[in-house]
DNA sequence: GTGAGGCCGTTATGTTATAACGCATTGCTA
DNA sequence: TAGCAATGCGTTATAACATAACGGCCTCAC
């Protein structure tokens, strides 16, 4: 089982130069074109463990010219989720960077979602969920989604305020 | 583990009554009120093992005259699902109508959706998912959600067409 | 009977997402 | 080098999903 990376203090500066690193050589490697306009979302979704809306990371990309109409964001955005470099927070209507960019394409993730803080922390699925119940009905799963809300460490009565 | 219901053949009358008798029953004992409309959307919801959208739900009733604005789907929706008499499919943003009414209210299940014929199976949650990984982070789950797409038994290669 | 609360009709608006057209750049190919 | 296909992005418009807020009506407890 993975770490789920994303509650727990870490180096962040790290955190996000290898993923984008780690999303430069994904794009050399498959021919993919990281754009200025892509990278640059990609860096802002990797600001914070936070799931930001398409039109948050929009107002944030035209507040540096990077475009200002709703397109402009679903397309990176589209681009990001495709390369496995962003996913989409189903019950949020949202989309957080991967926080496992060592893990390949299209890995299995199940999130952490906090309701208090926001932070989403997303974890490696350590085996398909359902993986019973869908032998069961003879159901052929194709991708799963797994999403829990409450409280993240630091936001649990008891800690720190 | 339970059957996930759903996608095996069945007897769909049985189904949708007891379903019906389920809630009045909870209901009644909650002193909750399944109005006409209530009742009615839970019904339009139970005919099929399939997601429907709010708008979709809203056409069916404004055809019976029963109302033909939003709120009145979304209202019907809200008290249903805090009922537990439906469920909403959020990769779906669409709502179903709950196939284990012996379950508590608030029980945990997870989704089976076809992506070919859209049918929904649901499975009472086997397990807490995710609860090494949520223990491992220190996180406080308070509901999650288990949604898998594929194709059902009928809708797989090799199945009639 | 009166007041409180629940339910619903209605208007208006907010939020999330996509279709479709056109232009520019890139990189190939004839 | 000229032509051409593919890709990315600017732009307009619209679709799809969801809620805020007000007012009327009914029911039930007091
Ligand atoms: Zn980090
Ligand atoms: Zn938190
Ligand atoms: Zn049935
Ligand atoms: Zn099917």
């Amino acid at each position: 089982m993975s770490d789920p990376t994303g509650f727990a203090p870490h180096d962040h500066r790290a955190c996000v130069s290898s993923a984008l690193a780690a999303a430069e050589a994904a794009c050399a490697e498959r021919g993919a074109r990281l754009t200025p306009l892509r990278r640059r979302a990609l860096e802002i979704l990797l600001e914070s463990h936070k799931a930001l809306g398409a039109y948050d990371l929009l107002e944030r990309l035209a507040a540096e010219g990077l475009g200002d109409k709703p397109p402009v964001a679903y397309r990176a955005l589209n681009f990001l989720t495709e390369q496995g470099f962003v996913h989409r927070i189903e019950r949020l209507n949202a989309y957080v960077a991967c926080a496992h960019p060592e893990a390949g394409e299209g890995h299995g993730a199940a999130f952490l979602i906090c309701r208090d803080c926001g932070r989403v922390a997303e974890a490696l699925a350590s085996e398909a969920p359902l993986a019973a119940d869908a032998r069961g009905a003879g159901f052929a799963v194709e991708d799963a989604v797994v999403e829990a809300r409450g409280l993240c460490p630091q936001c649990q009565p008891g800690s720190r305020p």
